[in-house]
DNA sequence: CATGACTTATGACACCTGTCATATTTTTTT
DNA sequence: AAAAAAATATGACAGGTGTCATAAGTCATG
């Protein structure tokens, strides 16, 4: 009997899950959850096999989630199961060892065979992220970089960015245009678009 | 006995929609489909009593959708189920007369009550919906405005939007300076996030 | 048919942005 | 310990952006 702990926060899709997965009879359903924090409390408390995470939760996200599971060693299996098929989402995936990646867009039975696959000791990700994987492009941007696209997104302009830092102008805009030309963007807008859609912001 | 037709993109979530509707008497699914047209498609063949749909789908939103079957003055009745709690989406599904709005946030059986409530002709929303109701913000863009934002959030600059519009620079920063005004923002980045979360664009 | 909203355009001004060269300090890697 | 990478800063230049005044054409409403 496998014992899962369910984290994801749409309560639709959770509970569908929950009510579809009670009703096989190796998979036990121990805690449902709907934001990173609740998840690892959940975890820590009742000890599953296997966990399935989504990665846009509030608090923690499911890839942080899973990052702290490895560093304390926690022997939880660990499914991702997301809309998203950003690359940098994988990639992070692939860096904390998660057992298995699976888009929303799969069936549900997909899901199930996947839980067995994983307790057996198999890894498991969707078809469609197979060829993303061999593409491996690293996220090249530094902590500062993010950090500015992050609030450019947001909107800000250099000026406030600036002032919520504590940083020079200047330093803000040798930040972001470092980092335009890392994206090979030719604004802060198609910068922070072109990170976001790799998942590196 | 209701007769329902799906739309939804996300596999896992539509076939677990189908799954948990089918266990119910009074309810039967008589398609289940991924995009806007091939929904259109099927309320048309199908003349199902009820129709639930995402808005956020390949091809015709499901706004549109919405908007489609009113004016063709189509009988199926509407229910949006949807994540996004956009101002803007709301205000559109209200003009296209949906008889229901739900987030994906609530519990199933919310979704299977409102299916019930719609069938004896009530209108549902979600509870956390029935603020953003009163608020009842006009969207001020103009058409011209909007497709400028719609650019800029692709991260085009102000040169390539001209060229793909056959219009001088001048007019693409009149329009997006009028933009920015109504929304009252300070930068077209700021005006294109403004806008999305009010679900203007 | 007059009013008003929308589209389109131009020129000018101030300010913002992206780039580059250069430099210092701290942190990380080898 | 030496080398490389990152964080931070400055000044200067070219070009992009936002604003404003102004104007002319279109189209719908009353």
């Amino acid at each position: 009997m496998a014992r899962i702990v369910i984290a994801e926060d749409q309560q639709m899709l959770r509970g569908a899950f929950t009510t579809l997965i009670k009703m096989e009879d190796d998979l036990e359903i121990v805690a449902e959850v709907a934001d990173g924090e609740e998840a690892l409390r959940a975890i820590q408390k009742h000890n599953p096999d296997i966990c399935l995470v989504d990665i846009e939760m509030p608090g923690l996200t499911g890839l942080e989630l899973a990052l702290k599971l490895r560093t304390m060693n926690h022997p939880c299996k660990i499914i991702i199961v997301t809309t998203f098929s950003r690359p940098g989402y994988l990639q992070q995936a692939m860096k904390a060892k998660v057992d298995g990646y699976l888009l929303k867009d799969e069936p549900i039975d997909f899901l199930i065979q996947a839980i067995r696959r994983v307790m057996k000791g198999e890894k498991v990700i969707s078809n469609d992220l197979t060829s993303i994987l061999f593409q491996n492009e690293e996220n090249p941007l530094t902590e500062r970089e993010t950090e500015m696209l992050l609030l450019a997104k947001e909107g800000l302009t250099t000026d406030e960015i600036s002032k919520k830092l504590y940083l020079t102008k200047g330093t803000i805009r040798n930040y972001l245009s470092s980092a335009i030309q890392k994206l090979e963007a030719e604004s802060r807008q198609q910068a922070v678009h072109i990170a976001s859609n790799k998942g590196w912001i």
